[in-house]
RNA sequence: GGGCCGGUAGCUCAGUGGUAGAGCACCUGACUUUUAAUCAGAGGGUCGAGGGUUCGAUCCCCUCCCGGCUCACCA
């Protein structure tokens, strides 16, 4: 192990620990208290002059004198200022703070609460010890660790340094609670499925492969859980959730992390409509548990959680941006003429419904700022759910859309196996026209809706984006606490 | 993958075709109420990597690596 000047002198000062009969990594911690509850019981406490013992890491500087000294303590709980005074600890012990304890060794003080002049509570030590010597140094002081690559790499080091980075994470760890509660309040079952799955479905997306070496088997990772879950619906369960990660082969971007952590469930005698509400309750609870309002903002907006969402179906919301009517132009060439003569830019697609997909992505997708549901999309973009029963080349599906960002992707789950087996026939056919994306043929999944699968509504969130846009974070990264970097040579 | 920007001390950043700079941190010394402690002094560099041009390259050119933004892809 190859060590800096700054990593070495303060192996030096291990190794003067160790020569003192010290182990400073000792086994465990005599703690008394948390720093939260010592600040709760100040007064009280400092007026009866009991001992306690407090332990954390130094943060900040430390400020030694010739016979006294301050520094700060921080444990997760809080912090609180430590004060050592040479007459009161001793030469050896004053002097085993001053040389051989650095800013962020993780220590160990007992000693009474008491104020210091300037009235700041602190706890005033007669013995310190150290718990874990530390040998990397800390960042800057006041500029801290700021460069991006650094803090996703060594997120350890931004969290202990960036104290409103560990407030993100426990915002995420509500949201995500807040989401687990209201399922389980309507009486969604918490399920897990495979994640090693022989064949991948549940969403159009690239995969991931791995290979089983004893059974000799390729197999992916998941992209979705959506025919699992499925399948338990088809079990008999009435309504099951999962909350876990996705895996996708594709583009690494601020929305995009190869891994992400999904929500998905299911409810039996439910449809699309079911689902839309259960989006709208589940994100205002979600919105007033991690911010108290439900008027969030984000980056320059404020975004309202506290109504219905606005549901406009996709031909309607093409229409309104474009003037092309979509329900009225059901063939791509006659399309792609209207989208000429409108003057339109959009990507030329192979597929009528490719092409609807890429003029609602370019032209309306990033107007949707507010929570908005897009409604009915067209059959060939929805392989699993459910045709409009008076329009039967659009589905009983929504899209969840917030900052231009998909959130969530809801239908009426297709039920009808027959009708199921030739949407895979036609997502084969698609593969195999070069659409890496399509569906593969997942056999199994029709056997199960052979035995009858009842009327049932499916949904899925994307936890990152949606902690995203509670925490008013502009990247997908800064939600993840390790986000997929490329490897560094070094 | 394309375009733009960046990578210099542990950290945050300047900088120049001619011996590599600052602040913080660290080290030594002084200091009995600090909280950006103060004062005095010292040390610390593969200037992302490789190649080229040049008498001489951290700087100019080329290739590559890593990141940020953006476009494309990913519905």
């Amino acid at each position: 192990m190859e060590l800096n000047d700054l990593q070495a002198q303060r192996k030096i000062k291990l190794d003067r620990l160790r020569e003192s009969g010290l182990n400073p990594y000792p086994a465990s911690s005599a703690r008394t208290h948390c720093v939260a509850a010592a600040l709760e019981q100040f007064e009280t406490r400092a007026e009866a002059g009991t001992s306690l013992t407090l332990a954390g890491r130094i943060i900040g500087a430390r400020r030694v004198m010739g016979k006294i000294a301050f520094a700060h303590i921080e444990d997760g709980s809080g912090s609180i200022q430590l004060w050592i005074s040479r007459a009161e600890m001793g030469d050896v012990l004053f002097e085993r703070f001053r040389d051989d304890i650095d800013t962020f060794d993780i220590i160990e003080v007992t000693g009474v609460l008491r104020r210091t002049q300037k009235g700041e509570p602190s706890i005033f030590a007669h013995t310190i010890s150290v718990l874990a010597k530390t040998i990397n140094p800390p960042p800057e002081k006041w500029a801290g660790l700021s460069d991006v690559e650094e803090r996703h790499r060594q997120r350890y080091l931004d969290l202990i340094v960036n104290s409103e980075r560990r407030a993100i994470f426990r915002a995420r760890a509500l949201a995500v609670s807040t989401m687990r509660r209201v399922l389980d309040s309507r009486g969604f079952l918490e399920v897990e499925t495979p994640i090693l799955q022989p064949i991948y479905g549940g969403a159009a997306a690239r995969p991931f492969s791995t290979y089983h070496n004893q059974l000799g088997q390729s197999l992916y990772l998941r992209i979705a859980t959506e025919l699992y879950l499925k399948r338990l619906i088809v079990g008999g369960f009435p309504g099951v959730y999962e909350i876990g990660k996705d895996f996708r082969n594709e583009g690494v971007d601020r929305s995009h992390n190869p891994e992400f952590t999904m929500m998905e469930c299911y409810q039996a005698f439910a449809d699309y409509r079911d689902m839309m509400r259960l989006v709208e309750d589940m994100l205002r609870e979600m919105a007033m548990a991690v911010t108290s309002s439900t008027l969030v903002p984000f980056q320059g907006h404020e975004l309202d959680f506290g109504c219905d969402w606005p549901r406009i179906p996709m031909a309607e919301a093409i229409s309104t941006h474009t003037g092309i009517d979509i329900a009225q132009i059901n063939e791509l060439g006659a399309l792609q003429s209207a989208i000429t003569a409108a003057n339109l830019k959009v990507e030329r697609k192979l597929t009528w419904a490719k092409q609807v997909d890429e003029l609602f992505s370019e032209y309306v997708q990033p107007l949707l700022i507010q929570p908005t549901f897009i409604t009915d999309y067209p059959v060939e973009l929805s392989p699993l759910a459910k045709r409009k029963p008076d329009q039967p080349s659009f589905t009983e599906r929504f899209e969840a859309f917030i900052v231009g960002m998909e959130i969530g992707n809801a239908f009426s789950e297709l039920n009808d196996p027959f009708d199921q087996a030739q949407r895979f026939l036609d997502q084969l056919k698609d593969f195999a026209a070069g659409d890496t994306d399509a569906h593969q043929m997942d056999a199994d999944y029709i056997n199960a809706l052979m035995y009858g699968m009842p009327p049932t509504g499916g949904l899925g969130l994307g936890i990152d984006r949606i902690v995203m846009v509670l925490t008013n974070q502009p990247s997908i990264r800064e939600v993840i606490l390790f986000p997929h970097m490329r490897q560094r040579e070094d």
